[in-house]
DNA sequence: TATCGGGTGAACAGTGATGTACAGTGAACA
DNA sequence: TGTTCACTGTACATCACTGTTCACCCGATA
């Protein structure tokens, strides 16, 4: 984008056609770096497999980003876009916790069930992605734990910090990792009906009051 | 160990010096890779490395070591050696659920935190480490979780697949993870004692009847 | 005292990745 | 129609690591 700036402006669209090209040999190399990202993960995704990948000398990848992180940052892009998430703000429109919650789980892990094949390399290569990334993966789940407890509380932004907001708000965070799912239908052998039930059941018992001791 | 074999049986103990001096080097070079392991962790711990952090040779490595797992076996059994955790056994000597919970975990998490350092690495590069030790440390988690709710439902080995005894499995599998800990204590912001109260909390929550519903 | 063997040091060939350079091709473009 | 430029192919220098070979040292050992 922004490719086409001209310092005499003759015409409208300059080169139309030539960064449409361009733009889709970025899209091929964008694409073949989703494909390794998703298969061999991210620690293991190196810019000469990505030419390789996407069927481009290695210049060309060089031509199009600076480095191994702008290639991430756009490949989260491309598929997130091509993936979206459950609507985590719909769920605030139910009242009762308990319902919301088997709703927001069932949403959520029925997600990571669909798309566990893409998750898991990423997930396990959290590390080597960028540090901008993994950040912007960290506010992503604050947010959704936050939609989970919209309206049990003072979720809301800039709540005091009271103890027992902390703890809910630890579990609900804790619930909806994809990390939690995975070890609760791996490690646990638990069915996907079971894992939803099992979140529910937990967060829910979180709500309860605290017994403030320790 | 058995380095010392020999055809003719004419002394007892050959070279007891030299063997002790050989096995000194070999400890060096554990103990090297145990420190690498715990700091840059297992993914970017290269034979080079582990020679150069030993102070010895490549080749001494190669003599020592078949290959990178190998060396791995072996920081596993030091490092555990010098670093025992909990007694979870013990834990069987207390009947009432939640007071054994809150025994175990703050054991448990107590550990974590203490060891954190060295843990975190390791977790992090879990992909990293040889299958054999990726089996054995979930083999170790599985045993810890039955030691946890040993005396609650036929914990024992063989019980039946009753769907219950799963679901508190899982949970049990799952609140004694590291990860789990970590997730509550630093994403979700937690102190020590707050974690082991929600670990608690949702221990008891999962052995309340379920709902069998889905 | 002669030898056995753990450890050294240097060297080699191979793998896979990085980043940069240069000349060329061909289609889109003004 | 001549120019622009995305992309190619090849090449270079560099780095880190692997696994293996060889000659050699020297202290513990029988």
């Amino acid at each position: 984008m922004g490719k086409q700036v001209r310092s005499t402006k003759s015409r409208p669209y300059t080169m139309r056609r030539r960064a449409e090209l361009a733009d889709l040999t970025r899209q091929r190399i964008t694409e073949a770096a989703v494909r390794l990202h998703t298969t061999v993960g991210p620690a293991r995704t190196s810019i000469a497999a990505i030419a390789a990948e996407a069927g481009v000398t290695r210049l060309t990848v060089y031509r199009h980003f600076a480095d191994l992180d702008a290639v991430f940052v756009a490949c989260m892009a491309h598929w997130g876009a091509t993936n979206p998430r459950p609507d985590a703000a719909a769920w605030a429109a139910i009242p009762n916790l308990e319902q919301r919650a088997r709703q927001a789980f069932g949403e959520l892990y029925r997600w990571y069930r669909d798309h566990v094949d893409d998750l898991y390399p990423i997930d396990r290569d959290v590390a080597a992605i960028p540090v901008s990334a993994q950040q912007a993966r960290e506010a992503g789940y604050q947010w959704t734990a936050d939609a989970l407890l919209a309206g049990s509380g003072g979720a809301g932004a800039g709540a005091e910090p009271d103890r027992d907001g902390r703890v809910r708000r630890a579990v609900a965070r804790h619930l909806i990792d994809f990390r939690t799912w995975w070890s609760l239908v791996r490690q646990g052998d638990l069915d996907d009906d079971e894992a939803v039930e099992v979140a529910v059941r937990l967060l829910v018992a979180a709500h309860r009051a605290s017994p403030g001791d320790a």
